[in-house]
DNA sequence: TTTAAATTTCAGACATTACTGAAATTTCGA
DNA sequence: TCGAAATTTCAGTAATGTCTGAAATTTAAA
């Protein structure tokens, strides 16, 4: 960086990334500290990014295991430097990847795994019947958008791309799928 | 509800949703709310509510409040009964859907407009080249991604658990699509 | 209108989370 | 093994966010 100091555009978007940390899950330092390493091209060490954020080392200290347990960071080592330095995934596609991945994990894998529990159990009631018949269709809901992450995210780049070029026009393809396979067996059908 | 009490199983459920409220971006008491409209299978109006989770009524009426500024409850009212009722809607894929369209307007919009204004400004130095470079590969993605979301909420929910079942299997599907179609003009191009 | 029920607002109490500086621990070259 | 640099931990404090009860406002039946 120019005189060691952040550009206004390299500021703004800084800031920005404080800003919606709290909508995302994160604290304003942890998503500081991301969008400083994103934007500025190169590792940084802990000293570094406290200094470019005003941040204290401590801080630092803390959001980078944050982002550690976020895998969203790679540790390297510099020849000569015992320092610690810290950079993002060089591929963007990476970064959406590991996202998805650990949303998927934190937020969803508990729900899922407390619905399989609580459906496991004798329903108490008639109502208890119904309240389960509720969770189950919610419980299938998720398994199946969750596991469909599973296999989309196992695609290359290049495939996800053109699947989402074509947006809602999949629809044709499986219409046409659908035409040349009837009444063969397809991974469309229940088990 | 059986004596107008929750069972233990409802109890569950609601509990857990209100301590995954602060990593969805909500808080407790929203999502205990929530969890106990969708479970309870009936209209409630803001006192039941608030006796059987125990709230006070101010905190039911802002979570209502909320919950509405999510599209996520509907609001109805009974004959001959003044106060309002609340349900979620009845499909769970419509859940699934608003919840996603709101989050994407919540989380990822306003990142979307940062980067379109800053890649309009020109760069003030060679590093800001670099940072817009930075700055275009993301906003490419989440756009992407983004409209692709936007295409896919429309398919009726059949074809989306056709989609998702396929899982993977989609690249199979591209790949025939591309043998067939050499030279052809192609959604899945550049342009 | 009037009035009482229903709902919302909001200031302040309470609870949770974020941040700092100092001290403790770890790391690694000498 | 020692010692200085680097990193982490943690108690205390600052900052945010949540919840309540009382008061204000809205709503609709009479």
């Amino acid at each position: 960086m120019e005189n060691n100091v952040l550009s206004p555009l390299m500021q703004r978007f800084i800031s920005h990334f404080g800003e919606m940390g709290s909508r995302w899950g994160i604290n304003r330092t942890v998503g500081q500290i991301y969008a400083l390493l994103y934007i500025c091209g190169r590792a940084l060490n802990a000293d570094e990014i406290a200094e470019y954020l005003s941040f204290s080392r401590s801080n630092v200290s803390m959001g980078l295991k944050e982002l550690q347990s976020w895998r969203l960071v790679k540790l390297l080592h510099k020849p000569g430097d015992r320092r610690e330095y810290f950079e993002p995934p060089g591929d963007i596609w990476d970064i959406f990847k590991v996202l998805l991945e650990e949303r998927r994990r934190r937020e969803i894998e508990p729900t899922l795994s407390m619905l399989r529990d609580a459906l496991l159990e004798a329903p108490g009631s008639r109502d208890d019947k119904e309240v389960q018949k509720r969770m189950r269709e919610m419980y299938e809901l998720i398994e199946l958008s969750s596991s469909w992450f599973d296999d989309v995210q196992r695609l290359s780049p290049e495939t996800l791309v053109s699947l989402m070029k074509m947006g809602s026009k999949v629809k044709k393809l499986l219409d046409v799928r659908d035409k040349f396979r009837v009444g063969g067996s397809s991974s469309n059908e229940k088990e």
